[in-house]
DNA sequence: TAGGCCATCTGGTCCT
DNA sequence: AGGACCAGATGGCCTA
């Protein structure tokens, strides 16, 4: 029973404090004998010579220690969740030279360091007047052998091991190890328009995991379902995994920019180059930066309209699966929940052959 | 077997 | 008093 189980230490006997370090005891460590005791301590002043009594709290009761303990957590997985968070925003194509496939999962310290870098280059990158291009960006923040730990890529497969071989102790609190539909970050590249384009990521392994996609300006009529299909920009988001040096020059485009999804929309990330803006050039590509921002997305000249579709591998049945969505005075592109029964985010439905297509008409 | 990484427990401290 | 935060200790898992 409960009662029993969160019952009340008694609180009835003191002992002197030997010493000033108390050696934690291990969460399996029967504490029952130190519990019997309240801790008077006995310290000096630092002028040693006026003896202070100071009384010492006694041992948390049972009660206590386990809702501490579930605080701690909580807490604990607040701040992992935070970690995951923040590996998503580094981006993939940067860490996946040396740390390897993209699903492997970045360690706490790796995910730190990688993140001050990227701080640091962007910091840089927006106090210089002439803006780098994304390769140079991602060039400059290339991960080096040093930032990783020498276990991470056996670890992270074994971690992926765990998620089928639960561990009691440890099933009950790890976040960050099932994978999420939402929360997925977009990147577009004009410089291709297959439907193979290699430039794109998934995390399997996160709960918010992020994927990659390219955006390419089509200048041709497009095979596109929708027929006012006016601005000519085709994205896909397929399920492989980034090999960076497809991802590097897919993204040394100038008009290379990005969405962000919080689960519900996809928003452009601020201040990336903007095929959107730069479709008006067409045929010849601009010279200068196109940028963009939410609150450019408005001021486009025509209501846009957002057309996904899934396409699977030709042996399926489901070969086309268009979804078009009006979104015309938004910033908000297109809200993803209109795709939610479409799973597209996780990128094993995805299939190796499958792709997912993007429309801006 | 040593070392890395991680989750958890635990006690101390500070703050409300 | 109780919660948040922190750091130390511990043990598990894994790789080299």
């Amino acid at each position: 029973m409960d009662c029993e189980k969160y019952s009340l230490r008694q609180r009835e006997k003191r002992r002197l404090r030997q010493g000033a370090n108390t050696k934690s005891p291990g969460y399996n460590s029967d504490n029952s004998s130190e519990c019997l005791h309240n801790i008077f301590l006995c310290q000096k002043t630092s002028a040693g010579a006026n003896a202070k009594l100071k009384t010492k709290a006694a041992p948390l009761s049972k009660y206590r220690r386990k809702t501490a303990n579930a605080r701690e957590r909580t807490r604990m997985r607040e701040i992992n969740s935070a970690f995951e968070n923040l590996r998503h925003c580094v981006p993939a194509c940067i860490t996946s030279e040396d740390v390897g496939p993209s699903s492997e999962k970045l360690t706490k310290i790796t995910t730190l360091r990688l993140a001050m870098k990227y701080i640091k280059v962007l910091s840089e990158v927006l106090l210089d007047p002439q803006r780098p291009d994304y390769r140079s960006i991602c060039d400059s923040i290339s991960y080096r052998p040093s930032d990783k730990a020498p276990n991470d890529s056996k670890r992270r497969q074994r971690e992926k091991s765990e998620d089928q071989k639960p561990n009691a102790a440890k099933t009950s609190s790890v976040v960050g190890k099932r994978r999420g539909k939402k929360g997925k970050l977009i990147q577009y590249d004009e410089s291709e328009s297959t439907l193979n384009h290699p430039c794109f990521e998934t995390s399997p392994s996160s709960n918010s995991s992020s994927a990659y996609a390219s955006l390419s300006p089509s200048y041709e009529s497009s095979a596109s379902p929708s027929s006012n299909y006016s601005h000519g920009f085709e994205s896909n988001i397929m399920g492989h995994n980034c090999n960076s040096s497809h991802c590097r020059k897919s993204t040394s485009d100038l008009s290379t920019f990005m969405l962000e999804s919080d689960g519900e929309s996809l928003n452009p990330s601020e201040r990336w180059p903007s095929p959107l803006r730069s479709s008006r050039n067409v045929p010849s590509m601009p010279n200068d930066l196109f940028e963009c921002s939410p609150s450019d997305m408005p001021s486009l000249e025509n209501p846009l309209e957002l057309s996904l579709r899934l396409m699977e591998p030709p042996t399926d049945s489901v070969a086309f699966s268009p979804i078009r969505v009006p979104c015309s005075n938004s910033p908000c592109l297109a809200p993803l929940m209109n795709f939610e029964s479409f799973d597209l985010f996780h990128p094993d439905d995805i299939g190796d052959h499958g792709a997912l297509d993007l429309f801006l008409t």
